[in-house]
DNA sequence: CAGATATTGTGATGGTAATCACATATTTCA
DNA sequence: TGAAATATGTGATTACCATCACAATATCTG
């Protein structure tokens, strides 16, 4: 039991609050640590904490009958998750896996509740939290719909860039199982579809990190897919080329 | 401007609230009636009010870049809907349709915020109502993966039984369109799909009403598909016939 | 009730991607 | 560091089902 006051202080949910419920959040929280693979939260278990990811990265998972996973979404540092048992309590809806080494605090129920129902902020933010989560998902569900699978997993991994200091890039690519589960496909086609990208440059490998050069075509092949974006990608190679030879290249 | 009392105090989220609350409520709202196919919300408009299925059966739809349709779920009499931009002030996130004759209120924006934020009993409620949703969509994305066409029919299909007196029943079975796009295939495929069920005698048209003669081989089928339910299958048409014969039938 | 419109039924065919079966990297950790 | 465990790359084969193209029913509407 116990976790610092100064972690309790700076998970989103909770900014704001004043000293003292900190203080009682903080004493009633544990918190556990979790390797790759691990399961923290069971589907059909019932429900007795709400969930705060310090440290590291979670994906929601369900699975089917015959022991095939899903990917619903990731769950990144600073939020939360098992609210819905929290809400209705019913059984959890979902799997849990940490897909890195990681860091999950846990506030009983109770005093979970107490939260959302005694605060309006809180159960403002958790309003809100809600239609950022429907929204996703209902973003999830149309791209689960485009019929082409190299194009599905264009996309998800649309969902992955950022726009950093370093340009556009994705950092933290998961893996590309756990790519797979996300957009209905298999492993072998999230490697093919990625290969793809690297081989007409519109993504570069550096360490780690991936550069996304084109961010238009990559957004453009999640749409229309690389048949009718080649012609654009041929024509902003070529533009590329002569950037690189200084200006107003040959022909 | 303006809708009979009687009718808002028998809106489910009203449900409780004192007479002059409802009286004002009654008098900000408008009715609206919509035909089959009329647009009722349009992804992306920005919103303005918050909306309520009076009577009618509605269907929230998205859209692919190259046109193709996506069932997101249907909305019921007394349920409400829109309530994401309400909360978030962003734009529609999907659009809804009139799958047959509806009449849709709408209350404001302002005034349905204003609900929500002062009054705990009606947040409580949006927060369940976000629970129930969640939970709905994230057994719609498990059923998107199952691989087979027709067990996601059979899945889907699963979502519309009902247990009543005349047993138990699919009344007011969607347009097979409007199935289809529900479970990423074609309509095609629906109409295959429910005569398989027919000829096995799992369904058996009755009016507009189906009798679902065997719920469990209908949901195995969802979950396992026919071949391997297809023994069971035997086995229960079996019974059946000895039933019929009046008991420990005939061979 | 007739004509129009919407919905459903059904065969044929071709492309896509799942699956299998390994090879090759890459990461982990003893 | 070196071996084991994970993760990724890639070809070949095959089943599934979207698509097309109509036919046949239902359902509406004047």
């Amino acid at each position: 039991m116990s976790i610092p006051i100064a972690v309790v202080s700076k998970i989103p949910l909770m900014e704001g609050l004043d000293e003292e419920t900190l203080t009682t959040v903080a004493r009633l929280m544990s918190s556990r640590s979790y390797l790759s693979h691990d399961f923290v939260l069971r589907k059909g278990d019932v429900a007795e904490h709400l969930a705060f990811l310090l440290e590291g990265k979670l994906q929601v998972v369900d699975s089917t009958a015959d022991g095939r996973e899903i990917g619903l979404h990731f769950i990144m540092p600073g939020a939360y998750f098992g609210e819905l048992s929290v809400i209705d309590g019913e059984p959890r809806s979902a799997s849990v896996i940490s897909v890195k080494t990681s860091e999950v605090a846990f506030l009983p129920n109770a005093q979970a509740r107490a939260l959302i129902y005694n605060r309006p902020l809180i159960a403002q933010r958790l309003l809100s939290h809600f239609s950022k989560v429907l929204r996703a998902s209902s973003h999830q569900r149309t791209l689960l719909s485009i019929p082409n699978a190299f194009q599905r997993v264009f996309a998800q991994l649309q969902l992955f860039v950022r726009v950093t200091n370093e340009g556009t890039v994705i950092e933290g690519l998961p893996k590309q199982h756990e790519i797979a589960i996300m957009v209905n496909t298999s492993r072998e086609t999230v490697s093919r579809a990625l290969h793809t990208l690297l081989k007409m440059n519109i993504l570069v490998k550096k360490g780690s990190l991936l550069i996304v050069n084109h961010p238009e075509l990559l957004k453009n092949a999640g749409v229309l897919g690389l048949e009718e974006s080649t012609a654009v990608a041929s024509k902003t190679v070529q533009i590329r080329a002569e950037f690189r030879n200084g200006s107003g290249g040959a022909a």
